[in-house]
DNA sequence: ACTAAAATGGAAACCGGTGTCATTTTTTTC
DNA sequence: GAAAAAAATGACACCGGTTTCCATTTTAGT
């Protein structure tokens, strides 16, 4: 009843270190002690879920900065049911993809006190799915962020269904599901890579395609033709090969098509790692990109503008295309299931550099 | 008192789903009271502190695994006060080697339950170590990795020391400070390449090396210069720069290089993605590789065999590394402050490829 | 002014584990 | 064979939040 009930911090017992006199850290009851309200009502202010009075807030808040209070993560994943990590699953083939990905994730990421949890994983396994159904259902993820697409995805996209597991796809076109993704539209670029070629003068004109599990390998093929056939222009069957986005399988298919008795004059691969690949096989024939084999890739990663000379290629803004994710997992979080799926577009662009150039007038 | 408490699971509630009937989780107090024991039995079995009857043990394990029960991570880290999340701190500016390193770690991680978050950072920031402690603080870390090694580390291992978390750096060298790291010993790598070079015959050998705050740089050029002195060779001042370890900075530093009155037959960069920014810089000056300018790289990343002639370079063994952090970090964690640290050994080697050659006659 | 409705605050239970310490059971000792 | 020591087990509080349920206060309505 005295003056010891105002509760006046007179001296400050902790100066925004977070932690009390005694070392241990503050908890959400020495705040609202502090406060001199109930544990219930500074969980209020924290979670934003109003029914406090202003004035009431604003002191609680003041309190909280004061004393740089933040509620522990796992106490509160415990409760919530819920932790704070967002996963990036995975199975790129090329790492320079997942670490511009990962950036425009964090950066997505910064300011919030989520964290990243990353997964990647070899999706050609059998036992994949219980392993990550098991590893989701277990860390509760707050969402959960998916690259690239490949054709087996409906079933891990219904297990995060079943789960409830909020989630993003990036990937190039959309699936029956109706699902949240930040879609990239390779056709777009694929076909502007097509028409890029077939300006030049190019008429032997030759694809190496990824794996056929990958969606965007097959969009990258569907609007590869399509840029063609606007030019009139076919791909022989010789012409099209299969690789493993890999810059091995990248110097076997440019290899192939090398030793064919009409070789191609000029060649779009599925991403730049085979682009780098053809390059190689280019270079052991003894011969010149882009004078007898003219090259486009697809991605834009960092390696399209170390090798020499340049590599024309499709870029795509993968640095954005994470971010853009955790966007759309951070607004949509509340949207529960996220009935109405949201999608965000995204164009790839071409950027021509020194790989291509008109074929040789050697007919 | 009738058959009911023989707790005989005669019909399977949940055939190895990890759920009850009703759809929730299996917890600890289902496990203990389908064993017929208490929570606190069960919690012994599982973290093996021993003081279990074996008859005991094994029934409740097979009921754990029969179950398929695991436990809650999130409700395990409150109680333990440390969470099951390992940190990869770093701001090596180079992508590929945070990729290799984290496909190390994500290897030790297999078959743990731990999981990897990345906290990339820009360590040049000045309120970057009250972040990282409140971070570390928050998530509380089973352990951090920390890579690569600057000089300003001193206060982060400080911090780090100071809350107790367990870490383990790798590094090209100790430090003052005892403790646990792979030790990398880029000093004899650079040697190597040192002695490649000047058993080639070169005598005008220049070196890029990374930024002074990088222990790293200072060992590859300490390790460098030793080499050279063994064959009565030194670096002369104009042919010792300084660059970001980053490709434009390889490609600033080559051309300075190159502009010189005299310019060097061989150069040796700090790492690789340097030296094909120097690859940039020969091929604008409209010369070759190695026939004008010899280079030795560092790290021996992907980018060093695409690219034409495929560098020469000193290989670490990045993956093996991050891996190897990870068995520290885990085996000797119980070492709680892990007061004898425990260092591993890492050796580099030179791998000899096309981007070095005998100097040309020109002299 | 009086009552109903809305806003706010508090006590206690709960999330799913672990720690302490007391209690029961088993083993050893004499 | 009883007492003492050791081993095994259990009861209960606790980690730091959220939520339920209810009591109290404030605001609005007639």
């Amino acid at each position: 009843m005295s003056s010891t009930d105002k509760k006046e911090p007179v001296e400050t017992p902790a100066p925004a270190s977070g932690r009390r006199a005694d070392g241990a850290k503050l908890t959400i009851s020495d705040i609202a002690r502090l406060a001199g309200v109930s544990k219930k009502t500074v969980s209020r202010v924290i979670n934003r879920s109003g029914l406090v009075k202003e004035e009431t807030r604003d002191k609680i808040l003041r309190i909280v900065e004061e004393h740089g209070y933040r509620p522990d993560p796992q106490a509160r994943a415990l409760a919530l049911r819920r932790s704070h990590l967002v996963a990036l699953i995975t199975n790129q083939p090329n790492p320079q993809y997942i670490v511009d990905m990962m950036a425009g994730i964090l950066d997505g990421l910064a300011g919030t006190h989520y964290q990243l949890v990353v997964r990647p994983c070899d999706r050609s396994s059998p036992t994949l799915h219980n392993e990550l159904r098991e590893i989701i259902q277990h860390q509760k993820f707050f969402g959960v962020i998916l690259t690239p697409s490949i054709s087996e995805d409906d079933e891990l996209i219904g297990i995060l269904h079943e789960i409830g597991c909020p989630y993003v796809r990036i990937a190039a076109v959309s699936l029956d599901v109706p699902d949240n993704m930040v879609e990239t539209h390779d056709y777009v670029g694929a076909a502007e890579a097509a028409r890029h070629i077939a300006e030049l003068g190019h008429e032997r004109i030759a694809h190496i395609h990824g794996p056929d599990t990958f969606l965007s390998a097959k969009e990258r093929l569907r609007g590869f033709r399509v840029g063609l056939a606007e030019f009139g222009l076919k791909i022989r069957d010789e012409y099209l090969l299969t690789g493993a986005y890999t810059f091995e399988s990248g110097i076997e298919c440019g290899e192939q098509l090398l030793s064919l008795e009409e070789p191609p004059t000029a060649v779009f691969t599925g991403n730049d790692e085979m682009a780098v690949g053809v390059y190689q096989a280019v270079r052991r024939a003894g011969l010149q990109v882009p004078d007898d084999l003219s090259i486009v890739g697809f991605d834009d990663l960092p390696i399209a503008t170390r090798i020499w000379p340049m590599l024309t290629t499709v870029r795509l803004p993968i640095f954005h295309m994470g971010r853009t994710a955790v966007q759309l997992l951070v607004s949509n979080h509340d949207a529960l299931a996220m009935e109405p799926p949201a999608v965000t577009s995204v164009m790839p662009s071409l950027v021509v550099r020194g790989s291509t150039s008109a074929p040789e007038e050697s007919d």
